[in-house]
RNA sequence: GCCGGGUUGGCGAAACAGGUAUACGCAAUGGAUUCAAAAUCCAUCGUCCGAAAGGGCAUGCGGGUUCGAUUCCCGCACCCGGCACCA
């Protein structure tokens, strides 16, 4: 017989029991009524979106961002979506708090991997990629986000496209001026250089074309990305040679803006770690330049430690580097040549990763400007083009790199640094010291610490014409364009001299042609020779243009790059505060009510920005500084209100799942692995009764330990996935996922809905009684530590305080509207449909989205009494229930009058009594 | 190699400014209820000694500061993330 027969009065089959599906009712009832009243809808201060006639807007707003998602073909897992259930409930927190919340979600649309999903299939990226936003946004609605939808879009779309290229124009048209360190339009330098010349002006834009090394891989006819290259030099896909070359490419004058970005960190709300990520990048350091006579040509050198220059015993030029053809001489130019072939061929990841230390010599010779010696220079990888000059002097005494080539090579290298008074350290010294061996008929450095010396020395140098004082950055300019289809085209045509020119903001946006196949022209997997044909560069028809541009038609040639993924994601948030504007990038009304600085009445300037904007560390440089760089640009052009974007950044942690192995290494279904602990307490894992290896890290299709959202609405309900995520620990930290504990979320609601409703009738509980006083104290501070724990976003901590309230509730036999009422409100962010379901049966008609959060009556907060804890020499031995107010010296009494603590003394006298009244007594003896 | 973060019960974790280590949840064990099960409720649950009272040991390891350290300092091991031989 089984269950299913006849539904039973009561027990499992309770008519009105919160259950998997029970809760999809309710879910999928509450969220198209939502969708219906347009319940999350934000208002604007003006525009389509403003609501006029409806009164003022809340004085106080909240912009939430959330990094937007990549829509890939693999949906969802559990991992996805723990960063928007974070922001939910944030912004559903700020807007019972009476603030209006603007939230939304856009998608990330271009993108290497819907090019080569279109490269295999034939289909067109924009089809693929639409359907899976489509697929996407159906796993998320499923969550209940309170999400403004009209604010989505994805950087596609045309009215997206089309001020992503607004913006590269903007850009394109400006330059930096280093007096105002800000960004002018490019009319006002030609008019302050009085000419319009390009070879001049084009010098100056913030967008340039540059011949820029690259990964060039004949064999897949791409340009491919430091990670996509093994350490063996190779293409990861396809596994062909790769190599250095240099193409005509653009880039982005981000360097100008290293200064600022470096310096506006410190006004940010930004965790520490991604602050120093970001200033290591950026990377500015203090030294000097210094120009070594080699004959036929000088070499500049770039060095932090100028002070050292005693000591520099050869030098090194980069393999890149433009003058080693110069230099070299003809016994050495087959050594040479070879050396660099060789040096083309590495990847950058090997060239860095390799201790030992390989180079060759040029056979020429350069003078040491402090003192004359002839010093032999070398042609090295350990040296890169792309950082200071290219070029270094060595000082191996007191660097490690230089010490190590020395060994190699057997040069010398003398001190010019003592580590401590004894005049010793070990070498290479790279610490602190007094310089010794320093001096000629000029300038001696003796005896002065390193600072000092640097100072000297430079002012040395300066005087003599020989060299500068300089800051140097590590730093690059932006590489903006991308040999692919699927990204934004250029507003950039080329006139019959090649000269590039910006097309007029009337033909924007510029749409990319259909192409009748996605993938780059290939070449021989040696061919050095070939060069990059871009899918767009084969669309004849579109390319070659007849366009007017002010002075009559004349042919044009478009370009054929496009932009790289990072350019949508630069500038998305302002996109939020007005998305459908078809004049601007936003409304500066709504542009300033949203992300302008907050006028807070003196003292610290405010950047402005989104005021929480949550995502994962792994942006912490590349995403984060491009946006603030852009931001930047916009702001000095006057188009954006403030200076930064995202005022306060929060990292959450990744959910993260073991994989398991069977003997052969490969992975087996996660779900059907049985845990065993033997009797030893050792725990051992089988898949299909042979035991399988356990590993830690990712979520993926190919681990075998996928599990989809859509798995935990069909066993539990949104809510309970929810609730879950939010509560196995803090937001911050990555952590494993386990299916079999989200049970008990789904228990405290479960309890929850019993407070309110009665399972088998359905009937409301509550009463209208007033509560016990020991149970409204309970809710108080319930309410006052919820508070300070949603204020700290310490949701995990926030959800226990809320099951202890429950948990005593219950017990309480006794159901209060007083404690429910507010219980069920400070539920509302985490699992919004269920309570909105009881707040309906509570008898209110209204949504619980606006409605007010519970705030504590400091009354109910006072303690009666606290529990006193007596130490003897520091470890507890009795505990005192004591008035808040008690004195010292009656602490003392009552400590040292327990019988434990007395038996603890062991007849000894204390010598001292520690005493933090009311909660802690020290007896030392 | 460098930089950043971490290590607390069987598991996820808590401890706001140096003051009760292990809140809350999972798993486990025992009980009530049930014909039985599920569900629910009650109880136990770091470890060792002890009948109990109580005591010893416990926050990766070794030191230090302090009346008192998960918390601060020094050293070490291991794990995770990032990376750039950056002169």
């Amino acid at each position: 017989m089984t269950s299913t027969d006849t539904p039973a009065a009561s027990g499992p089959d309770a008519a009105h029991r919160y259950t998997a599906d029970l809760a999809s009712d309710i879910e999928a009832r509450w969220q198209d009524r939502w969708e219906a009243e347009g319940t999350f809808h934000a208002p604007n201060p003006v525009g389509d979106l403003a609501r006029p006639g409806q009164g003022e807007l809340p004085s106080e707003k909240q912009f939430i961002l959330d990094m937007f998602p990549y829509p890939s073909g693999a949906g969802l897992h559990v991992g996805h979506p723990l960063g928007y259930i974070a922001t939910d409930v944030v912004g559903r927190y700020k807007r019972m708090l009476g603030l209006n919340v603007l939230h939304a979600l856009g998608y990330d649309a271009f993108g290497l991997p819907a090019e080569i999903y279109a490269v295999e299939t034939g289909r067109h990226p924009r089809e693929t990629t639409l359907e899976n936003i489509g697929t996407m946004r159906q796993q998320l609605r499923r969550l209940g986000l309170a999400h403004d939808d009209r604010r989505s879009f994805a950087t596609i779309d045309p009215g997206f496209v089309k001020w992503t290229q607004w913006i590269f124009l903007q850009i394109f048209n400006s330059w930096f001026d280093p007096e105002l360190k800000k960004a002018r339009p490019i009319s006002e330098l030609i008019e302050k250089l009085g000419t319009d010349d390009p070879s001049v002006i084009d010098e100056y834009r913030l967008a340039y074309i540059k011949d820029s090394p690259v990964n060039w891989c004949p064999g897949l006819g791409t340009v491919l990305a430091n990670e996509e290259v093994t350490a063996d030099g190779r293409s990861e896909r396809g596994n062909f040679p790769v190599f250095k070359r240099n193409l005509r490419q653009w880039q982005m004058r981000i360097t100008a803006y290293a200064d600022r970005l470096l310096d506006d960190l410190d006004g940010l709300d930004w965790p520490e770690p991604v602050k120093l990520m970001q200033r290591n990048w950026i990377g500015r350091s203090h030294g000097a330049s210094v120009v070594f006579d080699a004959g036929v040509a000088p070499i500049e050198v770039f060095t932090t430690r100028p002070d050292t220059l005693f000591g520099a015993t050869y030098m090194v030029l980069s393999p890149e580097h433009p003058l080693v053809d110069t230099l070299t001489t003809a016994e050495q130019s087959a050594a040479v040549g070879a050396y660099r072939a060789q040096a083309a061929s590495k990847s950058d990841v090997e060239r860095q990763e390799s201790r030992e230390k390989t180079g060759v010599f040029t056979g020429a010779h350069a003078t040491n400007p402090v003192n004359g010696q002839q010093i032999p220079i070398y042609v090295a990888d350990y040296v890169l083009m792309g950082y200071g000059t290219g070029a270094i002097m060595a000082v191996p005494a007191h660097d490690e790199r230089d010490w190590e080539f020395a060994q190699v090579f057997d040069l010398p290298t003398p001190r010019v640094i003592s580590a401590d008074r004894d005049g010793g350290g070990e070498l290479p010294w790279t610490g602190a010291g007094v310089l010794v061996n320093s001096a000629n008929d000029e300038v001696s450095l003796d005896g002065l610490e390193v600072e000092e010396a640097k100072e000297r020395i430079i002012a040395w140098l300066e005087s003599k014409g020989l060299g500068t004082g300089t800051t140097t950055y590590r730093l690059r300019d932006w590489l903006f364009s991308r040999q692919r289809y699927w990204g934004e085209p250029f507003p950039i045509v080329f006139d019959e001299d090649g000269r590039a020119i910006a097309l007029p903001e009337s033909m924007l946006p510029v749409d990319l042609p259909e192409v009748p196949d996605y993938s780059p022209r290939t070449f021989d997997a040696d061919d050095t020779t070939s060069e990059p044909e871009p899918p767009l560069s084969r669309v004849q028809e579109w390319v070659n243009v007849e366009l007017d541009l002010g002075d009559g038609l004349k042919k044009y040639r478009r370009e054929t790059n496009t932009m790289p993924n990072w350019a949508g994601s630069s500038w998305y948030e302002i996109r939020y505060t007005d998305p459908h504007n078809d004049a601007a990038l936003a409304d500066p009304v709504n542009e300033r009510y949203w992300l302008g600085p907050r006028n807070s009445g003196g003292g610290e300037s405010d950047p402005g920005g989104t005021d929480l904007y949550v995502g994962g560390v792994e942006h912490a440089v590349l995403h984060l500084l491009y946006a603030r760089f852009w931001h930047k640009v916009l702001f000095d052009l006057g188009h954006v209100s403030g200076s930064e974007p995202f005022r306060k950044l929060f990292n959450q942690g990744y959910i993260q799942a073991y994989a398991y192995t069977d003997e052969r290494g490969a992975y087996v279904p996660a779900a059907d692995v049985v845990e065993e602990a033997g009797a030893d307490g050792v725990v051992t894992w089988t898949y299909e009764g042979k035991p399988v290896k356990r590993e830690y890290g990712k979520m993926g299709k190919s681990l075998k330990n996928v599990v989809t959202p859509d798995e935990m609405y069909e066993a539990y309900g949104a809510d309970t996935f929810r609730l879950y995520e939010m509560s196995m620990g803090p937001l911050d930290v990555s952590r494993p996922w386990e299916t079999r504990a989200v049970v008990g979320s789904q228990r405290f609601l479960q309890r929850v809905w019993r407070l309110v409703v009665d399972e088998d009738s359905g009937v409301g509980s509550v009463s209208d009684e007033l509560a016990s006083d020991e149970l409204r104290q309970a809710l108080h501070k319930t309410i006052d530590a919820v508070r300070t724990e949603m204020d700290g976003m310490r949701f995990n901590t926030a959800i226990a305080k809320l099951i202890e309230l429950t948990n005593q509730v219950t017990k309480a036999e006794m159901r209060p509207r007083e404690v429910i009422e507010p219980l069920v409100l400070m539920l509302a962010p985490f699992a919004p449909h269920i309570a909105e379901e009881l707040w309906s049966r509570l008898g209110h008609p209204e949504t619980l989205a606006y409605q007010p959060f519970p705030t504590a009556d400091p009354a109910f907060l006072v303690e009666e009494s606290v529990t006193c804890v007596v130490q003897v020499q520091g470890k507890v031995r009795a505990r005192l229930e004591v008035s808040p107010a008690v004195s010292e010296a009656d602490l003392t009494a009552l400590a040292l009058a327990e019988p434990n603590v007395q038996r603890a003394l062991d007849g000894k006298e204390p010598r001292r009594v520690i005493v933090r009244a009311p909660k802690l007594v020290n007896v030392v003896v």
